[in-house]
DNA sequence: GTCTATAGGGCGATAGAC
DNA sequence: GTCTATCGCCCTATAGAC
């Protein structure tokens, strides 16, 4: 048996997926992975620090690419407008979308997976915060522009996967939309 | 030794938190925990469904305090003023500022306590949106303005947390605020 | 309440790349 | 030779099954 096929962090991702969506998450184990992927249970973790975790190999694709995004909006931007922008150059960096499919049926069906990719999103929404101090906002404005900006980034997606004609971008834009009107409904506004 | 104390639940949500404070939360074993308590492990088990779930007894309490609080808000009101509404009726039920301040401690230093947090936030969040779909909102505009209502939140509990002067309600109208501009900065309004 | 499978960490050995 | 990926076997605590 060949020990050196390459990509072992590849391998051990899509067998998980694999095996998650045959027998479900709970119901598979660590070496069976590991032994989809020709590997052991004790290189498994050479890769990947727990079990939940090998699903969430692209989380820090997509923040580091959203932070190079933000680098590319120009620096009189406002907040929220340069975090609009970075996310519509987001659709680059997902994986296949059948891929993306089971993956997501899988995390819905688990909460500990659900757990995980929230944190994974608190992540990235630390790291947008970071991005806009550094370009000079304060931190409690960059705070909030990043936690809102997840959650039109959220909204966005399920809007995307409900209608799947539906182009990203126009789905942020009308997002970005509801917030406004969120924002300014009901609330005492500066003028008559 | 007296074999019914009385209030189980609370003596072990003492007793861990005291125990993760002493020696940190991945040192402490549930043993250790049920053993302070004057129970088993066992029956730690019958009250909390894991480890981690004992630091977070009061998350129901919020959400159902939350919800009960939209039910007192007039049926006329938007969304998100609405949340806003609800949330300056919050601190009546959080717990000793001490235990508060010991279990923000643990939680910041352990991430799968974090993720924990996140869940339970996650779990707040569903239940607004549902309290303002039930109010007879959309579903979009309900997540969304859940989503943004607890971005609200989290940014108020910082200030508060930063500044204990701080009235919670007069935070809240800041950080709501805050919002507004953020929300109203840099993006195309309808006016010239 | 008892029993057990599995997660997941530590450590040292080994096999291949260079 | 060094370096790094892989592996084997140790262990404990969690958490679910019975």
């Amino acid at each position: 048996m060949a020990r050196w096929e390459g990509d072992p962090e590849g391998r051990l991702e899509r067998a998980a997926l694999a095996l998650f969506d045959e027998q479900g998450y709970d119901r598979t184990t660590v070496a069976q992975i590991a032994q989809r992927a020709n590997l052991t249970e004790r290189s498994f973790y050479r890769w990947f620090s727990d079990k939940r975790e090998v699903l969430f190999g692209g989380s820090h694709d997509l923040e580091s690419h959203l932070l190079t995004a933000i680098d590319a909006v120009p620096v009189d931007t406002a907040p929220l407008p340069t975090l609009l922008a970075a996310f519509a150059t987001a659709p680059e960096v997902f994986r296949p979308r059948d891929f993306l499919e089971k993956r997501a049926v899988v995390i819905a069906a688990n909460p500990p997976l659900q757990e995980r990719e929230l944190i994974k999103l608190a992540s990235i929404s630390e790291g947008l915060t970071a991005a806009l101090i550094r370009r000079g906002h304060d931190e409690r404005t960059s705070r909030l522009s990043a936690d809102v900006g997840m959650a039109i980034l959220k909204l966005t997606t399920v809007r995307c996967m409900a209608d799947e004609t539906l182009d990203f971008a126009a789905a942020l834009d009308v997002s970005a939309q509801d917030l406004l009107t969120i924002a300014t409904t009901g609330t005492k506004t500066l003028g008559p």
